[in-house]
DNA sequence: GCATCCAGTTGACCGAAATCAACTGCTGCG
DNA sequence: CGCAGCAGTTGATTTCGGTCAACTGGATGC
């Protein structure tokens, strides 16, 4: 081994992977060395998005996987009559393009809520590698499987949550998710608009503006436009557990 | 090549995956030959499942994916205090485990509607003959792929859609998935309760019964118990694509 | 054969959130 | 600088589906 390609290969880690700012969330995890100079090989073209642009659109083909390197997007879901279901928001260290793998082209569209960074991974280099590297395979299931399971927690917030549970979970899982990012304090800049968020959380916009008002009455937090900062987290995760309705209930037939 | 190793492959071949009526959904699909032999050394544990009993629960270390290959089952998610939101229907042919590839133990359960048998496919093993099968693996994937979109679906409809399109497309649903398994007519029996497919819904079990009824009283089905008759499948379309209310029309800031 | 139990149905009423409407205040453009 | 336009807020009213309650009828068991 020459170490000096060695030292060249962690310098172009840096550059990629590393420096990423996704150590837990992204495929590297759990991927070490060699293995990881060969799926640096797989990253290209970073490319950059504006507010508003897409990364992909319904029917697009199936050509690599998205990391969100900076900024954020939304994933969504419309029908022919304009109909539109926020399925994520995606903040860096993300993955998304998963729902194309099924079909071989995307069936849901991706656009930036702000000026983005992107990492992109064809997904034919991405199957290469991965035959020499049986933990990327595995990792790469792990993380679709993650998604997976945080789409359940979505879906139960549909399923029967009052409006105020809702909105409370969406803040504590931002915190939460840029918990691992920045560890300064709890301060939130929304960038999405609450369409979005009325959308991604099954409610009108109305109902998500009143809640705020009252949050902010009741000391929970203090809004400000896109900024929210949260002034008692402790109060915040007592509202993501109110009383759920009864037919939540488990019914037996044992 | 001994041809009479290959009949013999064949037969192996017939007991397990080929007679096992998941042509379309399971793991085989796109996998050929020597491949699917190998696939086939896989499954073991064909195990029965009665009504109610748990095929795992949530905790449970991840040992297997499985396969439907009679009955039906239901996922879902509980939490301590005890509600309960169900995630899918599965049916025969249909694979389930996947949530636990993230964090390598179950984080919802597993349950029969009926008795049910089911093929087991050890994770470890699978994964063993996925380095000599390449193919395998992004069947594997695409098999997620295609549970993850079902899933979008379904959080659509319960991100706002009216009760009865919730349950018009349910049963449209049921009818598609069904629909390659048997080519008889459009005659579906239940094997869930009233319960879990108002649960399923986002809805109570007045509320699905009132449905029932309505859809009868107007023509579009028979009920009588668990048995439910399409007469009028047009009519059922329709009522899946009822309109929607303005907040999910596209917001636009482009 | 009758009593019990519980899934399922039906009806009356209620309430949380949607709708409708008016207004505020950024933001960006000529 | 001032106006247009739209994101966001606030208030009044409506409505869909949930809650509560009573009832039905099929299944199970003694």
């Amino acid at each position: 081994m020459d170490s000096g390609a060695v030292i060249l290969d962690l310098n172009q880690l840096r550059r990629s992977c590393a420096s990423c700012a996704l150590h837990e969330l992204c495929l590297p995890a759990g991927i070490y060395g060699n293995d990881l100079k060969q799926l640096d090989a797989v990253i290209r073209d970073k490319r950059t998005l504006e507010r508003g642009s897409a990364l992909y659109r319904d029917g697009d083909a199936f050509k690599a996987l998205y990391v969100v390197r900076s900024g954020s997007l939304k994933t969504f879901l419309q029908n022919e009559a304009g109909d539109l279901q926020i399925l994520a928001f995606h903040l860096p260290g993300e993955i998304l393009g998963f729902d194309a793998l099924a079909s071989n082209q995307h069936v849901s569209q991706a656009e930036a809520l702000e000026h983005s960074s992107i990492c992109e991974l064809p997904y034919a280099r991405l199957m290469q590698v991965s035959n020499d590297v049986p933990a990327l395979h595995r990792q790469l299931m792990r993380v679709i499987s993650r998604e997976m399971v945080a789409e359940h927690r979505h879906l139960v917030m549909m399923g029967r949550q009052p409006a105020q549970e809702r909105l409370a979970i969406f803040l504590q899982n931002l915190v939460d998710r840029y918990a691992h990012l920045s560890r300064d304090d709890i301060a939130l800049t929304l960038s999405m608009s609450r369409y979005d968020i009325a959308n991604y959380l099954g409610l009108v916009v109305e109902t998500v503006s009143r809640l705020f008002t009252r949050m902010q009455e009741t000391g929970v937090l203090e809004v400000n436009r896109k900024s929210v900062r949260i002034l008692r987290p402790d109060l915040l995760a007592e509202l993501c557990n109110t009383q759920h309705p009864a037919h939540l209930k488990r019914h037996d037939h044992d």
